[in-house]
RNA sequence: UCCUCGGUAGCUCAAUGGUAGAGCAUGCGGCUGUUAACCGCAGGGUUGCAGGUUCGAGUCCUGCCCGGGGAGCCA
């Protein structure tokens, strides 16, 4: 292969022109010459400037410029006309774009007609008008470069056409190839520059939590440990159990679950934090709503109560809702159009109307009453035990028609460091359920009286020993703080329609899956 | 982990216990400023794996593996 990828990756690295940068460097082409330049070989990228399509099709470039565009193959059709139509995609936006090569480019017959779906090209020439429909532009090609053949295209696994999902997750380093996961992907980057903006502009600090923990009593679920110790022959006690105190860290350690207790200490002296990062949970789920290593946002306000807490959530919620509908308004279209009708809609719902917010109690009686009239639950709801997800659903698909926020809970189901409302009886915590995956957010006021918080160890039979630091912060000029936990992959869920949380990763972790 | 449905060509799916098929994809030919193009021809199979019943199993039985949906756990 001629073309190096080095010169490749420089040339696609450059940060995107947009006006008058773009256009002082149009107008002095020399500043553009690149390692493209100095390659040998007869395709000379020179002077021209490489361009998104997504810069071509937003019509940021006049017609008649002559541009070059660097992407894969999706589709190849020939006209007897005399020429050959390709769409190529560089992945920058949900279209791709139309290139029109002539049957007189000097390699037409010997590779342009052979191109095939997923091949890798360079395309140069000028951006006219099209004069086909689908399209308002098209490139009239002078020259195609074609830097990376598909070997066999019998054997290329990603057709032109419709793929099951179940058949992608298999082929997961090509599927961002097709139009589906290139949306995903761009959605996950948008939500996810959406999030450092709206926690950066209301003067939040970014916390980098631990991924390794030594605490085994996070309390939220199954672990995975991690250790250098020969699995095989570990170095045993005298007492013959496994003597962790020769392991990497001296002590058990796992990978995180959660990283709030830790945020709770920079929450307690910078006053707004968040984190925001990978999180792991070993537990043996078996759903489209669970993955082995997923992404959470967790942030923590210092000087706050409960129902600050869920102002926070939802205005969190509506600010990555309206960046996704402005920013992404191609992607979203596709997914409307494709996945799920209702998802546009249903995002801009979100958007303008209002949480409901009810209390567990309240949210009881609600099912309770539903119950009377007739409504069938596998579970009958009552007071005391947690909420199901056919209740959830209730909830917030038929009651509301809109996300809920559920509050206050009964203390025996929710975790130790919730606060204690003055009933002795519920907790300051709140979950978010949203129409379609219910609990989208998960949430408390923290527990910041000393005594309230032992005795509440106590109760759950927690050892205080190994909270002790976390003990400390209520030593020392203890606040009322809260906080809560998103789901990153389920916030993709809810906002996309896509059903299967494995489909808006890149490479799902489940179990029994670490492929990739 | 439990319940349930499924596993047949590269992909998506048909096939009463009796010669394993179609569409798409791929290759070749035709036609065309094409755009999920269209028309024709061709190649392509250890029916998830292992056993069993039967003259005969893709089909029935047993076990296992893998996948979907639902539940639990949760975000």
């Amino acid at each position: 292969m001629r073309h190096s990828g080095l010169s490749l990756l420089r040339a696609r690295a450059r940060p995107p022109r947009t006006g008058i940068l773009r256009a002082l460097a149009d107008g002095c082409s020399g500043r553009e010459s690149g390692p493209g330049d100095r390659r040998g070989g007869g395709f000379r990228r020179g002077a021209m400037a490489v361009h998104a399509v997504r810069e071509l099709l937003a019509g940021s470039v006049s017609a008649g410029a002559e541009v070059t565009v660097q992407g894969w193959v999706r589709t190849r059709r020939d006209s007897k006309a005399g020429m050959s139509f390709l769409h190529v995609s560089d992945g920058s936006c949900f279209d791709p774009i139309q290139v029109v090569a002539p049957n007189s480019l000097p390699n037409y017959a010997e590779e342009v007609a052979r191109l095939s779906t997923g091949c890798a090209v360079v395309a140069r020439g000028s951006l006219v008008a099209s004069q086909g429909a689908g399209q308002t532009v098209e490139i009239a090609a002078d020259a195609i470069e074609v830097v990376g053949w598909v070997d066999d295209p019998e054997t290329y696994p990603v057709a032109a056409k419709r793929h099951t999902f179940e058949y992608l997750r298999e082929i997961a380093h090509l599927r961002p190839r097709t139009n589906t996961f290139g949306a995903v992907a761009r959605v996950r980057h948008c939500l996810s520059q959406a999030i450092h903006r709206f926690y950066h502009e209301r003067g939040f600090f970014w916390v980098h939590t631990p991924i390794i923990t030594a605490s085994d009593a996070e309390g939220a679920g199954q672990m995975f440990r991690v250790s250098t110790l020969d699995l095989v022959n570990p170095p045993r006690t005298p007492e013959g159990s496994v003597d962790f105190a020769q392991d990497f860290f001296g002590r058990e350690s796992y990978l995180t679950v959660s990283g709030q207790l830790n945020v709770e200490t920079y929450c307690c002296a910078l006053s707004k934090v968040y984190t925001f990062g990978p999180t792991f949970r070993a537990e043996n789920s078996n759903t489209s709503r669970h993955l082995a290593e997923f992404w959470m946002i967790e942030p923590e306000i210092a000087f706050a109560d409960l129902n600050d807490n869920a102002d926070l959530a939802e205005q969190f919620l509506k600010y990555v809702f309206e960046a996704l509908l402005s920013e992404r308004a191609d992607d979203m279209k596709f997914f409307a159009e494709r996945i799920d009708k209702e998802c546009v809609a249903r995002v801009e719902k979100f958007v303008a109307a209002s949480f409901e917010r009810m209390t567990y109690t309240e949210a009881v009686a609600h099912l309770e009453k539903a119950v009377a009239k007739g409504k069938k639950f596998e579970f009958r709801p009552s007071w005391g035990i947690d909420l199901q997800s056919e209740h959830e659903r209730y909830l917030s698909e038929e009651l509301v028609g809109r996300p809920v926020v559920v509050m206050n809970y009964p203390k025996e189901i929710k975790a130790f460091y919730m606060r204690l409302n003055d009933d002795e009886k519920t907790v300051a915590a709140m979950d978010v359920l949203a129409p379609g995956i219910g609990e989208i957010i998960g949430g408390s006021q923290r527990e910041e009286r000393l005594e309230v918080l032992d005795r509440r160890l106590d109760e759950m039979h927690l050892p205080k020993e190994a909270y002790g630091w976390y003990r400390d912060l209520r030593r020392y000029g203890t606040v009322p703080h809260a906080g809560f936990g998103l789901g990153f992959e389920r916030l993709i869920l809810y906002a996309t329609g896509m059903g299967n949380i494995r489909d808006v990763i890149p490479f799902p972790r489940t179990p029994g899956n670490a492929a990739f």
